[in-house]
DNA sequence: TAGCCATATGGTAACGATACCATATGGTAA
DNA sequence: TTACCATATGGTATCGTTACCATATGGCTA
């Protein structure tokens, strides 16, 4: 491959000069300027950025850590992280831990190797210890989606207690009294922040004898067919659900279908998150929606703003509403239940 | 950040023997390297990929050039190549072209300038230029999805003209005699093959004049919708649609709903590609199923089998076989409209 | 005992681009 | 006339790692 050297010869100028007319800095003349244009032309010289990287240690690049780019929640994030990437030069490596410590953990080492310049990144647990090593290699973090107590770093994420806390409203509203909710691993900030919106509500409500249906899993759809099955059998039945996110409420609707309950009719079915429009054009789950696209792009956007030093020095944690959609899942409950309960 | 050689000074020892510890390779003392192991760990010390990569010209890493993460079919593709290239330490640069030229133009000259390994690629069109750019650069291609006549390059593809014939003979064993094929962009190999498929079964099935139910738009719900809405007004009304990938499959829907018309009992819809069934567990359109996965990960395979030099030296075309799954959008013709027809 | 080999370690050039400094010329202000 | 500045171009060190070659020692064989 020709090097700026071979453009130089080529043009008669030393590689200073190239590179000048490359980078439109400093002072080129007309005419010298056409005879590099020209070199570079007829050798199809592409610069080598690798050259640069090394000696500014700045390689432009971004990763885009998520435990799976088949949920279109993520999908939909890392959409956006690539747009606002693309729109500053910059390019984004993406990576799947299926919320695999393990799997994080050689990503975040390759990245490191790699010298990244930033990472955004959902982190499969909540400790810290993943967010310090990065740090302590200077390269730059958002964390997206989820919380890390104790840690002081950009966090770009949606309002799981308020979407909760929603979900749970229109449930109650709709004259719920059981209620259960299929939830995620403990160990992980959404999953707990969403049972809390959801104890609030019912709490308020005077319903406190739902914190008895907490179910604690994981974001798959085989969990959440069988936390729902297990909630299926207590006593008195929960007359709705809320699933924490989409996987669980698709294994909740299989369990549903087991078990011969309809939707709504039979039991009301609430969650996290949606599917694209231009996918499921008919959607059917009543869901607490949040701004994904936006997540990823906001996120990304404060990550290259945060490695080109603008912007406020202070960590910022970013909240994006989520908003309700009530669609075809919910509906007040059937009446011989609402009898057997009140 | 420390260096190798911060490292060798701690240790007491040459670069070259830390670079020994670390890549395992030559002879190292088992001393030596206990001191070496120690003084990594004391200094926090992560080699820098970046000077192996300028000298030896390999970054280890590859780019996916799709038109839209957003098109699940797209996503579990990318799922199928990350975890490839993961599984040989390659890591995976995404792009979103969105059909656009200009945009695949703009990423690709910047993946060359990161001197990147290979492309997986989607091209935005059927010209050679792209491919032999890539190649002039010394960078690894495999076309992804589809065909680009006159270039010997590795592909790795779905049976578009398998799959449209499976489909429109489904249509037509179910006693449908009007077929429209709302398809994409005719300098798109997909596309086309696709209406040659359909070409196929219709003429087999002594049906040619559905070749005027052709219609040629783009992969995106609003052309699906607009395409939909002029096949209805033609005489006579077709009984049966097929569409060319998901997003058109949706637009036709909308256009069905809008015209009060019920799949199936109206029209019958066939589609390509899937939402992966923990996204959508009720799934109702048949399709013809795209192995995208395998897609992907095959893919994937191939470019790092040919960039390590394994593996033959001819290029290779891999088309992955299509499945016609049934399921509720397709049913017998409307009888009023049979006897009409009649 | 000379020669050879396995083991162990080190010195150095090389990759490509550019920041930094040096140099040169012609013009203009003091 | 001197000093200074804008314009224009070039030389070189530098980033981090490793392939390649050189060196050294101890043990074993011919």
């Amino acid at each position: 491959m020709p090097t700026i050297r071979d453009v130089a010869k080529r043009a008669g100028v030393a590689s200073m000069t190239v590179s000048r007319v490359i980078n439109d800095s400093g002072y080129v003349s007309e005419e010298t300027r056409a005879k590099v244009e020209a070199a570079i032309l007829e050798l199809g010289y592409v610069p080598n950025m690798l050259g640069p990287s090394l000696r500014f240690d700045q390689t432009r690049t971004l990763a885009l850590v998520i435990t799976d780019i088949t949920n279109p929640f993520w999908t939909t994030v890392a959409r956006g992280v690539e747009d606002a990437a693309h729109e500053h030069s910059y390019s984004v490596i993406l990576c799947n831990t299926d919320e695999s410590l393990e799997k994080q953990d050689q990503y975040v080492h390759m990245l490191l190797k790699r010298r990244i310049d930033g990472i955004l990144f959902v982190p499969a647990d909540n400790s810290a210890e993943s967010v310090q090593l990065i740090r302590k290699q200077k390269v730059g973090v958002v964390v997206l989606d989820r919380d890390i107590p104790g840690v002081d770093v950009d966090i770009v994420r949606g309002d799981s207690f308020a979407g909760a806390y929603q979900l749970a409203l229109h449930l109650i509203e709709l004259g719920h009294r059981h209620i259960a909710i299929l939830s995620g691993p403990q160990h992980i900030s959404t999953s707990v922040e969403r049972v809390e919106g959801f104890r609030r509500a019912v709490v308020e409500a005077g319903l406190e004898h739902n914190m008895h249906n907490v179910y604690w899993g994981s974001f798959s759809q085989s969990m959440g067919r069988d936390m729902a099955k297990r909630a299926l059998k207590a006593t008195p039945r929960p007359t709705a659900f809320l699933a924490v996110n989409n996987f669980i409420a698709n294994g909740a609707l299989q369990a549903f279908a087991q078990a011969g309950l309809r939707v709504p009719d039979d039991v009301s079915l609430v969650s996290f998150d949606d599917v694209p429009e231009n996918i499921n054009p008919t959607p059917f789950l009543t869901v607490a929606l949040q701004p994904a696209y936006e997540m990823g792009y906001q996120a990304s956007q404060l990550l290259i703003a945060r490695l080109q030093k603008e912007g406020p020095e202070e960590f910022q944690t970013v909240i994006l509403p989520t908003s309700l959609v009530i669609r075809r899942s919910t509906a007040p409950p059937p009446v011989q239940t609402a009898l057997r309960v009140e």
